[in-house]
Formats: structure tokens, sequence, C-alpha cells
DNA sequence: ATTACGTATGTAATAATATAACACTTAGAG
DNA sequence: CTCTAAGTGTTATATTATTACATACGTAAT
């Protein structure tokens, strides 16, 4: 074990499509469509479809984005260990996201799912509200 | 018409399209996929893609049916009175659905979100698990 | 009974989302 | 160095969903 590491470098490390799509997904914070991707990155390279949804993949694999299926878009996981578990809310007006980070909530269902004897493996939780400037407006 | 009854209230009753979509689902008890049902019903005259989203559409709205986001499937509602608010776990091996009844997890869905000072208008819960016929083998 | 209106229908075309197949490259482990 | 797993680039295609437009049909008001 302490001669031979399963876990190479390479693997820690993001290559070039990973990387820059995980950039643009970060700098822009809201969730992003596949294509939205490929257009935005034709300048870095990017030319087809899939290399856009191999990487994306990749990053949902490694916890580093998250899938919104209602929406199918991705957005950058703000939060440092929600594994594979996900829990977002969505303006039904302006279709703003937000990720839920309020550890009540989440330990909560949680705490739900262990009393209902259900073995989850991993949740995608999807609230529809209507978000504070739609509602005054 | 070949009959002469007159229903009173029209805007209760389903037409055709969204009456055969809605017993195919029924039927089948599974999640189906629009283009299966497109397939599924072409004998009995549906002919595009259209026919069988407008039906959905329209099921989805009155509660009849939900559609599981992640899967793309529609599958029938089997609460009375769930409204727009859906609950599923899905097998990750065998990729069997099943809508969560347990009145204890929605309510407590719905009492975290009243804690957190979520105002939700509706929500969709997708719990990935491993399914009791999939654990075994 | 006729009209107006809202809803549904039928059809063709196309947009948007995602994957298959295949040949090639690269980096790290042994 | 060589083997292998993972990633890349590219073309083509599959899957999912909507736009646009013309037509039909039931209901309520006139």
């Amino acid at each position: 074990m302490s001669s031979t590491h399963t876990h190479s470098k390479k693997s820690q490390i993001l290559t070039k499509n990973q990387r820059i799509v995980l950039d643009l997904l970060q700098n822009s914070g809201e969730p992003l469509k596949a294509y939205f991707i490929l257009d935005s990155l034709k300048k870095e390279g990017l030319n087809s479809p899939l290399q856009v949804y191999r990487a994306l993949d990749k990053l949902v694999e490694l916890g580093k984005i998250h899938k919104i299926e209602s929406i199918n878009s991705f957005i950058i996981c703000n939060n440092s260990n929600c594994a594979s578990n996900t829990a977002f809310t969505i303006c039904e007006r302006c279709g703003k996201v937000k990720e839920i980070k309020n550890k009540n909530l989440t330990d909560g269902v949680s705490d739900l799912v262990k009393d209902n004897q259900l073995e989850i493996t991993r949740y995608n939780l999807e609230f529809y509200v209507l978000c504070k400037s739609c509602k005054i407006n």
C-alpha cells in the first residue's frame, strides 16, 4: 500500500477538456446546458457534443458538478462534500436555480430516508419555488 | 357522434388521445417513454410525437400522471391526491421505479420545507436505490 | 340557430439533447 | 520500454421535444 499507490496523480488531475468545462461552470455559477457550453468553448477547442458530455459525465462522477434533471442543465457544486446527493430550488417564474445548503433540510431528508427503511444510494431533490425577487414583482 | 348523451362538464372528460395514453400508462404501471407510447398507440391512431406530448402534458397538468425527469419517462399516479408533488425510488441496477406513498416521508419533507422557510409550489424527489430483488441477487 | 371562442387535432418540419462507433493518443504502472 | 486504462477527436446517428400552421369541434352567449 505505502509503496504502491493505486490512485495515481493522473486520476486527481483534470484533463484539459474537463478543466475548461469546470471553469466555465465555476465562473458562471448558474446552470448551463451542454450545447451552450459547447458554443462557449468552441474557441477553446471543443468541437463536438461528445467532448462536452464526456467532460460533464466525469465531473458529475467526481462530484464537482451536478445535473439538474428537470432542466437538462449542469451547475457547479457549491458544497464541499455533498457527495452525489443534490437538492435545488428552481424558481418557476424566472428559472433561477440555487443549491440548497441548509444542513437541516438535507439531514432531515436523510433521517426520513432512514426512518422509512429506504436504502438510498443517492438522491436528487428539485423544489419548485417562487424566488424572493419574483415574489416581490 | 353515435350517441346522444351530452356530458354536463366537458372539462372533466378526457379526450380520445388523452384517454388512450392514460389507459396505456394505467395498464403498464411502469414508467414509459413518449416514443414508446407513440409506437404502442400507432394502431389506435396516434401518428405523431406531438399528439403524445400534448396528451402527456395535459395528464401531468391534471395530476393523473407524473414525469420522472431523470429518465424522461411518464408513470401513472397511484396516489389519489398527491397534487403535483412527486417522490420516487429508482433502482440503480434494474431501473424499476416506485412512487413513494409513505405519508411520513412526504409529510416530513413538507415539514422540512416549512421549517426552512422555503415557499415551495411543488417538488420532485428522485431517490436512487438498490431494490429488494436486486439486493438479493 | 348562429357566432365566437377556447381547446383539441393532424401533419410536417425542425430543434434540442444525447450516444454509438471507431481510430488514435497519452500518461503512468510495472 | 511496453502494456493498459483513460482520454481525445471526429462523423454519424439516436432520442427527446417543440414550432408552425391549418382544421375541427363543443360550449356559451347572442
